[in-house]
RNA sequence: GUGGCUAUAGCUCAGUUGGUUAGAGCGCCUGGUUGUGGUCCAGGAGGUCGGGGGUUCGAGUCCCCUUAGCCACCCCA
């Protein structure tokens, strides 16, 4: 009964009419990431590990425990992409395109996690990165366009939490300063952290467990020890958003997941309850990734959302509905289905959404799905000849020639 | 990687202390309808009850294993 394939662990299919969200988000997306001067970027599921190992981080949970690799063929290790960010990056370095490089994306990323709501082996990502300038303007820019597609898909029940990670002037003092404060205090970490925090201490913050947020809640915070450059890129950031009108909330304790972080970094959260894979995106920036990945020292901020998360949270709102593109006709032809081959193809032609019913069924089975369709018009072919009638509410049918059917058809349609 | 719950028709689910030939609604197909509106009526197709093993005269039901799904932890989008 069940069948012998189905989607591997984590995995999913996504069929008609729900799939049309999935096109609706990417092409609002698109639009909006457009007029802010982003253009497409498509670039491999694949890539050499190291590209994804380098810049996250060894110590990531992605990179120790959750990458999709193998050897090729030709003796390559390859890992299937868990982020968007780093192919993006090595894909500047590779072509070195003028800058400032603004891209955006949409596509899959694969992680092999236990799968629960809202996290998938293989999960979507729509995405921004912004190469080759510092300027705070474009910091704000970038959050500003995440907060703008939220908005476009009607949703409104989340916070944009801010921070800043420093960089490397000034994160190894603070490093210490928080490690200094971590040792006096270890006994008081949750069980895992007691004894791993020193391998990389800011993840602490990242613990939801209750013994970790009560030890650290009077540890020193990175945004108090900031260089002079950071503390005023960061002050700039946060008048910029004033300025623009997104509201923001400081989160001294976000803490991305990822190495390459540096300075500004953000997440969406929805305050909706729901799962607890709930974020609807994050990102930040990575002064130093290019040049980690074989490039010139170059500056980068950038963002990830996840289609799943965003849609989720856009049921738990009730917005964003699934919409049917409705069709302009349906053609129902009793005599065999002859003429419907021909009519249906010139009323598409003729820039007419239309659909036919197939194998010569009953003029019952074929109104039927005429109705199902939400076609507008019904064009009818039968023996006492070809009509045209509406299908939305009752009308009397309107006997049609053969010859002008179509030009009757778009007449009707915009009348 | 760890834990809890679940698995019966395409979908949502019933199925009694273990007892005859496996049930409903929805959906699908056909007919009523050489016909005309989502209704209604009648009929039909569709199941090795996730898979394997065990207990029993007898297992959808009880036990073990396994696979998958959901939810949670960890972490992330």
């Amino acid at each position: 009964m069940a069948p012998e394939f189905q989607t591997q662990p984590g995995t999913f299919d996504v069929l008609p009419p729900d799939s049309q969200r999935y096109s609706a988000l990417v092409a609002t997306f698109a639009d909006l990431a457009g007029r802010a001067g982003f253009g497409l970027v498509v670039s491999p599921m694949i890539e050499d590990i190291k590209v994804f190992s380098r810049g996250a981080g060894a110590e990531s949970d992605i990179v120790s425990k959750e990458m999709y690799d193998f050897e090729d063929k030709g003796g390559r290790h390859i890992a299937l992409r868990p982020e968007g960010t780093a192919s993006v990056a090595r894909a500047f370095v590779q072509h070195r395109p003028p800058t400032p490089f603004k891209a955006w994306y949409a596509a899959p990323n694969f992680r092999y996690d236990r799968p629960q709501k809202g996290r998938h082996r293989q999960h979507h990502q729509i995405g921004v990165e912004a190469i080759g300038t510092a300027d705070p303007a474009i910091d704000v820019e970038v959050i500003t366009l995440a907060v703008e597609l939220y908005q476009a898909v009607g949703l409104q029940q989340f916070t944009v939490l801010l921070n800043t990670m420093g960089d490397p002037t000034c994160r190894p003092a603070y490093r210490a300063a928080l490690l200094t404060f971590l040792d006096e205090r270890a006994g008081e970490l949750c069980d895992e952290h007691a004894t791993h925090y020193r391998a990389n201490p800011l993840r602490v913050f990242d613990c939801k467990r209750e013994a970790c947020s009560r030890a650290t809640e009077h540890a020193p915070r990175q945004a108090d020890h900031l260089c002079e450059a950071c503390a005023a890129h960061f002050s700039a950031v946060k008048a910029g958003l004033d300025a623009v009108g997104v509201a923001y909330v400081l989160d001294t304790r976000l803490v991305r997941g990822f190495d390459y972080y540096s300075r500004t970094t953000f997440e969406f959260a929805p305050t909706t309850i729901g799962g607890a894979q709930s974020a609807l995106g994050g990102g930040g920036r990575y002064d130093g990734l290019v040049e980690l990945l074989g490039g010139p020292p170059t500056p980068g901020i950038g963002f990830g959302l996840g289609i799943e998360r965003i849609l989720l949270a856009c049921d738990a709102e009730g917005t964003f509905p699934v919409t049917r593109p409705a069709l302009d006709t349906f053609v129902i032809d009793t005599m065999g289905g002859g003429e419907a081959l021909t009519l249906v193809a010139e009323l598409r032609r003729a820039g007419v959404r239309t659909d036919r019913a197939y194998d010569n069924r009953s003029w019952n089975a074929q109104l039927k799905a005429a109705l199902r369709s939400g076609a507008r018009l019904a064009v009818v072919i039968e023996e006492r000849g070809m009509s045209v009638r509406t299908l939305q509410e009752k009308g009397e049918p309107e006997m049609v020639d053969r010859a002008t059917v179509v030009e009757h058809v778009r007449k009707r349609l915009h009348a």
